[in-house]
DNA sequence: GTCTATATCAGGATAGAC
DNA sequence: GTCTATCCTGATATAGAC
């Protein structure tokens, strides 16, 4: 699938590397039939990043079949510092999401489909900080997944931009976990 | 000064959007200048990075001269919550540190320089955490640091990229300080 | 729908004068 | 150090056949 193809070269090469030639070569395709399904070049990327940005709500929800039954603790720690994992299909993800949340920046195009999904996002963590602690409240249960899924962006970049090792940026998202589990407990 | 003028078409463009020819117009000078100092495109954009990261580190360090004198918990808010403020000069300066974290990821040249401002700033954090909480032990105050720039620059690119209002984003920091001291104290 | 050309052009980089 | 003029590569986009 092109898709798929131009997420990968994105996930290489960034946004701004994205050649068409390059991604026809990657799906196996010539460059004149990129062009017969996607009017330009930014067309291509709107509908890379809607893509990505679907592809990620699924893959943090679904689980493999037959992976233990986790608590609700340990589905949220599962949930989150899967993002911190240095194999290629989160290294691909990661990259792409950032390059997403980077490209927003200058393209107002892009932002709503972002905004769309980071909230989906911070719902879904909201909502299994809820079922660690059901007696926290929708605003501070909101909050703390802001937090979290906000920190999570910011250790991806450092470690994919070479800041941060991943073993050290999952220390802190767990210490970071802790410490706002510890907050709704106050 | 031409890194000024690199700063400014950063914020305006992105990394990604910075053509020699518009950096010349913005400078007042030919594109011929432009390649005399710098050998390439990619020279600018590392003696840019340098040129921010350093004005980054005055512009949180110094204070405005008259500014109230602060407490130690008063200084880190203050210098964390500096960071989120619509205002032109902020604006310019997180938006081009955005581009240039993002770059990195797929340009080796600026991880280096970018690592080192990031610890710069991460080990300015821990001091200012120190102050607050002098009992702390140093990998606690480091690991609170790094979590807390961290988050930062995730709530940054996510104001940047329109899918979190400022006054937002600062009610989150302000919340994740208190969470990491009250952690320091526990 | 898909390919093989190929037109077109933006933008990075340089030559050479002052 | 700074400019004007220009070259030239590499990448987007299209024409037209199958």
């Amino acid at each position: 699938m092109i898709l798929e193809a131009a997420a990968r070269v994105i996930a290489r090469h960034g946004v701004r590397g994205l050649r068409v030639e390059e991604l026809a070569a990657e799906a196996g395709v010539s460059t004149a039939l990129i062009y017969y399904h996607f009017k330009h070049r930014a067309g291509i990327l709107q509908a890379t990043l809607e893509f990505i940005s679907d592809r990620a709500e699924r893959y943090t929800t679904d689980r493999e079949p037959g992976a233990p039954v986790l608590d609700a603790r340990g589905e949220l720690e599962q949930t989150l510092l899967l993002e911190l994992q240095d194999t290629p299909a989160v290294r691909e993800n990661s990259t792409a999401w950032g390059e997403l949340r980077a490209s927003a920046v200058f393209d107002a195009d892009l932002r709503e489909e972002l905004a769309r999904a980071t909230l989906v996002w911070v719902q879904e963590v909201a909502e299994l900080l809820g079922r660690v602690h059901p007696m926290g409240g929708a605003a501070a249960l909101a909050g703390a997944a802001e937090r979290l899924t906000a920190l999570l962006e910011g250790l991806s970049m450092r470690w994919l931009s070479g800041s941060l090792p991943v073993a050290h940026a999952r220390e802190l998202m767990a210490g970071a976990i802790d410490a706002e589990l510890h907050r709704l407990s106050a």
